[in-house]
DNA sequence: ATGGCAGAAGCATTCTGA
C-alpha cells in the first residue's frame, strides 16, 4: 500500500501535476496540505474519475488539507477532537484548517498542516508551538484506543541538523530551533518512527526549497514533509522515498511528495492461511 | 540585515508562507 503525502500549495493551481503525478505512481492514500481552497469549489472530480474517495477541510486562501484514497475512509473527522487540556480553547486550532483523519485498512491515517510560526518571536510561534502541544493530546488519546498510526504531513521542523542544507547558518532558528524540535519529540514520543530515517540514517534529502534565491537549482533544501507510523508497523514499512522530480516541473510547488510502502499484504495472507486450514480439517 | 518568489484575493497592492 503506497501512502503519500504533499504540501501543493495550492491544489486548483496544482491540479494537472499532481493528477500526471498519480498516474505515473498510482499511490493508494495521497495527504495533501496547503490547498488553499473552500470545500465547494475542491476539484473533487478529477480524482473520483481516478479511483479515490476525497475528503476535505479547507478554507479561503490559506492552510487546507484533503485525504484521497482508492480504500474506504471510515471515521473521517476534521479538525482536533477529544484533547485532554486542550478542550476549552479547542476553538483557536480549529478556527484554520490543518488537520483531518480517517481510518483506512484498520490504520488512523492523521494529515496535518503544522502552523510555520514565523519566527520564534512572534506571536505565531506561540500558536506553533501550542499547536503542536494539542496534537500530542490528540495522539495521546488515540494510543490509548490503541490504534495504529499513520501521522504525516508538512510539519515545518527540521528534525535534526542532517535535515538542513546549512544547518549553520538557520541553527536556532524557525523550523531549526530546539523549542520546535522538543514539541515535535514530544509528540512522536516512543511510539511513532520517522519512516524516513528507518532506510537512511546518514542521508541528507530535501521536501522543500524556497521559491526564492534558486534554492532547488543549488539543492538548497529542508525536509520538513514526514510520515511518521506507529513502531508496531515498522516491519512492514518496505520503502521511504521523497520523489522531488515534480519539483522541476513549471510552476511548482514548492515542497516534493514523500512516499512510504506499507506491506499490509501478509495481514490478509494470514488471515487466509487460517481460512484455508479450517476448510481443510 | 534585507529581499528574493509564489498564490489568493481582486484589480493595486497586501497578506501569508518558509
Amino acid at each position: 500500500m503506497l501512502i503519500a503525502t504533499w504540501n501543493v500549495n495550492s491544489i486548483r493551481t496544482r491540479l494537472s501535476q499532481i493528477i500526471d503525478w498519480i498516474n505515473q505512481v498510482n499511490p493508494d492514500i495521497i495527504c495533501f496540505q496547503e490547498t488553499k481552497v473552500m470545500d465547494d469549489n475542491f476539484p473533487i472530480e478529477p480524482f473520483e474519475k481516478l479511483g479515490y474517495s476525497v475528503e476535505v477541510y479547507g478554507q479561503k486562501s490559506y492552510n487546507g488539507v484533503a485525504i484521497i484514497s482508492k480504500i474506504k475512509a471510515e471515521n473521517v473527522k476534521k479538525g482536533f477532537y477529544g484533547c485532554k487540556d486542550f478542550d476549552q480553547n479547542i476553538g483557536i486550532f480549529l478556527d484554520q484548517k490543518r488537520l483531518i483523519s480517517a481510518e483506512i485498512n484498520g490504520i488512523k491515517i492523521i494529515n496535518v498542516y503544522v502552523p510555520n510560526g514565523s519566527s520564534l518571536v512572534s506571536e505565531k510561534f506561540r500558536y506553533k508551538i501550542n499547536w503542536l502541544n494539542c496534537l500530542a493530546s490528540f495522539l495521546d488519546e488515540q494510543e490509548k484506543k490503541g490504534q495504529l498510526i499513520c501521522l504525516m504531513g508538512d510539519f515545518n521542523v527540521a528534525p535534526s541538523d542532517l535535515d538542513i542544507h546549512d544547518p549553520d547558518k538557520y541553527a536556532g532558528g524557525i523550523m531549526a530551533s530546539e523549542i520546535e524540535r522538543n514539541a515535535l519529540n514530544n509528540v512522536l514520543k516512543e511510539r511513532l518512527i520517522d519512516s524516513f530515517r528507518i532506510f537512511e540514517k546518514n542521508k541528507s534529502d530535501w521536501s522543500w526549497w524556497d521559491y526564492r534565491n534558486n534554492s532547488y537549482e543549488l539543492n538548497k533544501g529542508w525536509r520538513i514533509d514526514h510520515i511518521y507510523i506507529s513502531k508496531e508497523l515498522s516491519s512492514k514499512l518496505k520503502s521511504c522515498v521523497i520523489d522531488s522530480s515534480p519539483r522541476e516541473n513549471i510552476r511548482p510547488s514548492d515542497h516534493a511528495p514523500v512516499m512510504i510502502d506499507l506491506n499490509l499484504n501478509d495481514i490478509n495472507v494470514d488471515f487466509f492461511d487460517i481460512e484455508d486450514d479450517f476448510f481443510e480439517i
